[in-house]
DNA sequence: CGTGTTTGACCTGCGC
DNA sequence: GCGCAGGTCAAACACG
């Protein structure tokens, strides 16, 4: 995947490494709309002559300002968070590495000296994790030295580019950790060494593997739905259909055509379980400009993909499939739950090839009464781990009326989702609020409260979005047998979000969907 | 005639 | 190595 179509889907964060700017970007984008404002209100220098009038029109200029204030203090709020994310994020990459340093000094033995420390990074970067080449490298110093500082590069780079997007986070620094640690740990995890073959492949495929990654980290959407296919805003082109195994539905295959090189795909199959739901497993990252009526969906599932790929990097797939069945995780000073996956077969094994790759699902069809909430299954059969998140209204089975066939939404949806995620309320208020706010103040069609709800938290709230994507690495990487990494989780979970009071730890079996 | 769909053949990866 | 299943290709076909 590469970083331009990253951007496509996903507005851009604000960035770490022009933070100050930004915020002074900000500030003087607050005077432009505080000019507006003005001009809205008639508000013209010397211009009226009608005093009262202009009184009103200043005290509603001056009430505005107030809440502009009020959100630039947010907006603040917010820069500050990504930083601590940052720093959090940046502790945890460095214990990896550390991890990585000594896995390997242990491996080679005392021989190993630090000169070779960056080739260790070179691993964790996908580069070339193949013995041949460390031999190559001791027979070759110049070229090994000049390799060495072409790999720090390109570790720099990706530690400044950590918050750019939340995509080009994935493509330009954890797409390539993820390509080559998971890679090796699922080979590790199915028992295997690896063949000189599959080695020598992977290195020459390497800027492939780096984007077929990506490109196969999947978001399935479950969600009701009467149509043949939801309509998710975007154009496909309908290129197979095979009987897949296990359900009689036959599976459609789709690809963009909003461009021509666009390789974004798409499946649709109806549930065997049910008829009605309809599953619809999103491939890729597009790689133009999208309708706008498309991009609702495409940043909600693009961001969680990168949601999952962001965290499986420290995730050990496989390893953790016998990982006690409800485990407790404090994060970001929340609490979350893993579960056994045991108990969730059923769901996953509806489309058993999406356990191939990283799959996120976001499930629009679970209703209350199966306690559904922000899970992370682990499929004892999977390569990659799977990721449930389930929205819903306590009120009504909710699927944005622009993916389907009108399924009524409102706000409440999102204050159901902060106890789903067994989020305090103290944090439900600081990250919801905003969007809440929004929705009844501008009374959005309900059509589009969903959709537009849940894009914002997830792609515009960095805090929000860190949230999900910590608790979705730290339940891959506390479920294995990682636990440095759950406690380094824990480590940058208390860097910041020490106030955020803590929601009760879910201990409750997860019940899947039906 | 251009575009999209259908569908059988083919390719690839994985498990036995 | 073989069979199976998922995924893709591409020719044939349908439709506006």
């Amino acid at each position: 995947m590469d970083a331009s179509g990253a951007a496509a889907t996903v507005p851009p964060l604000i960035s770490h490494k022009d933070g100050c700017s930004q915020e002074a970007e900000i500030k003087v984008g607050l005077r432009g709309i505080r000019g507006e404002l003005l001009q809205d209100h008639g508000v013209k220098p010397s211009s009226s002559n009608n005093e009262d009038k202009e009184e009103d029109v200043l005290e509603a200029a001056k009430a505005e300002m107030g809440e502009v204030r009020e959100e630039n203090e947010r907006l603040k709020m917010m820069l500050q968070q990504v930083e601590k994310d940052y720093q959090s994020l940046k502790l945890r990459f460095l214990d990896i590495l550390r991890k990585e340093t000594c896995k390997k000094s242990a491996d080679s033995g005392p021989s190993s000296d630090e000169t070779e420390e960056p080739e260790l990074v070179s691993l964790c970067l996908g580069r070339t994790p193949s013995e041949p080449k460390r031999d190559e490298k001791t027979s070759n110093s110049s070229k090994s030295s000049r390799e060495n500082e072409e790999l720090k590069a390109s570790l720099t780079l990706g530690l400044d580019s950590k918050f750019q997007t939340s995509t080009e986070l994935v493509s330009s620094n954890r797409s390539p950790e993820n390509s080559s640690e998971d890679l090796a740990k699922e080979d590790e995890a199915a028992g295997e060494t690896w063949p000189p073959s599959k080695i020598l492949k992977r290195n020459i495929d390497n800027e492939v593997a780096q984007q077929s990654n990506v490109k196969r980290a999947r978001v399935c959407v479950r969600a009701r739905c009467d149509t043949p296919t939801m309509n998710d805003g975007c154009q496909w082109r309908k290129y197979g259909q095979k009987i897949a195994k296990g359900n009689p539905c036959p599976r459609a295959y789709y690809r963009c055509t909003v461009a021509p090189a666009c390789p974004v795909r798409k499946q649709v199959q109806r549930c065997a379980e049910d008829m009605s739901i309809l599953i619809t497993t999103y491939e890729g990252t597009h790689n133009h400009p999208l309708p706008v009526s498309a991009t609702a969906m495409a940043s909600t599932t693009s961001a969680a993909a990168s949601m999952l790929l962001s965290g499986s990097s420290a995730s050990q797939p496989g390893l953790g499939s016998n990982a006690a069945a409800t485990t407790a995780t404090e994060l970001n000073g929340l609490s979350f739950s893993l579960y056994d996956s045991s108990r969730t077969k059923q769901f996953y094994l509806a489309n058993p090839s999406s356990t191939l790759f990283p799959t996120i699902t976001l499930d629009l069809t679970a209703s209350p009464s199966t306690s559904a909430r922000f899970s992370s299954c682990f499929t004892s059969t999977s390569r990659f781990p799977s990721t449930s998140l389930n929205f819903f209204s306590a009120e009504s089975n909710i699927l944005p009326a622009v993916w389907g066939n009108g399924y009524q939404t409102n706000s409440t949806t999102l204050t159901n989702l902060g106890p789903s995620l067994g989020l305090g309320k103290q944090i439900q208020e600081q990250m919801y609020q905003p969007y809440i706010e929004k929705n009844h103040q501008h009374q959005a069609p309900s059509q589009q409260a969903l959709t537009e709800t849940l894009t914002k938290a997830i792609t515009c709230d960095p805090s929000f979005r860190t949230v999900i994507a910590s608790a979705i690495s730290s339940m891959m990487g506390g479920s294995g047998s990682g636990s440095a990494s759950a406690s380094s989780n824990q480590t940058g979970a208390k860097s910041f979000g020490q106030n955020l009071k803590l929601g009760e730890a879910n201990n409750e079996p997860f019940l899947p969907t039906p």
